[in-house]
DNA sequence: ATCGGAATTGGAATAATTCTTGATATTGTT
DNA sequence: AACAATATCAAGAATTATTCCAATTCCGAT
């Protein structure tokens, strides 16, 4: 009973395989980090964390791993502005709410139906396959 | 009869002071290039752009030159994945659509009195102060 | 005309990411 | 199981966009 796009292992629960993409010890232990670690982390943030599962990891193969796994659709890579790249497990459409003051990174869901693209005066034949949507500014406490 | 903002030479289109940037021979002609050039250059677009008006001009002022009019309010910077920065002088607020299969980037009005925080789940307490939408698809001409 | 601050230049420095190469590991095939 | 073909990994070099720095140069106010 082996699912199509992806097999389990028995001692992980992280599938040896997903979507076609082999899951090797150090895209397994750099997906598990992104799962467990939702603030869009840096892919050397990704690799410092990794040192100790994985000690003689290199920064070059953190960003080979972060590579295959979003070619593969497994993760996203998020830019804001000229930062370094961040790295999100979540899949679920959303956007990104940056705190100015505090520079954390927040998911932000699309309310349930919407499409942006009703608001956008597109170009004529636009065929959207994608859209981004970035806020900025800051959580008021009070 | 000087506007508070803005003070107009009488030899070019280019007034002498935008919001209180004193517009120098490198900023103007920049900021000419930009409103002449709705193709969202990058630096080093505008800096080959400039060059034969301003021949000893350097890639470093250009960038000085940019950041400024960016500072003050008078251009935008846009940032499309890691590629290079790129400048626009359309201060409508609007997005961008990235057309794939040619690399042009064409501005994208907002439909008026549309309030893109409306589709959203903020996180509690956020205070929008910018938001940018990018689209990247292709545009099919049949 | 002079003085001081701002702007410009050119080159060096930086930082993130990508590339290259050789070594290892994994898979499919016999 | 052995082998070949392929994929992955590590380490460091290379690349690219951008920023920094130090030395002029320019401009406006006195």
């Amino acid at each position: 009973m082996t699912s199509r796009a992806v097999r389990m292992t028995h001692s992980s629960e992280i599938p040896e395989e997903i979507s076609g993409l082999r899951m090797t010890r150090q895209r397994q232990e750099i997906y598990r980090i992104l799962i467990e670690n939702r603030d869009h982390p840096t892919a050397n943030e990704v690799f410092m964390l990794a040192k100790d599962a994985l000690p003689n990891l290199s920064l070059a193969t953190v960003y080979n791993c972060l590579e295959a796994l979003v070619q593969h659709g497994i993760i996203r890579q998020v830019n804001f502005e000229r930062e370094s790249s961040r790295y999100c497990a979540n899949l679920r459409e959303h956007g990104h709410f940056h705190d100015a003051a505090t520079g954390e990174i927040h998911d932000v869901d699309f309310k349930p139906g919407t499409d942006f693209s009703k608001f956008l005066n597109l170009p004529p034949g636009a065929v959207v396959e994608d859209i981004e949507i970035t806020l900025r500014g800051k959580i008021s406490t009070n």
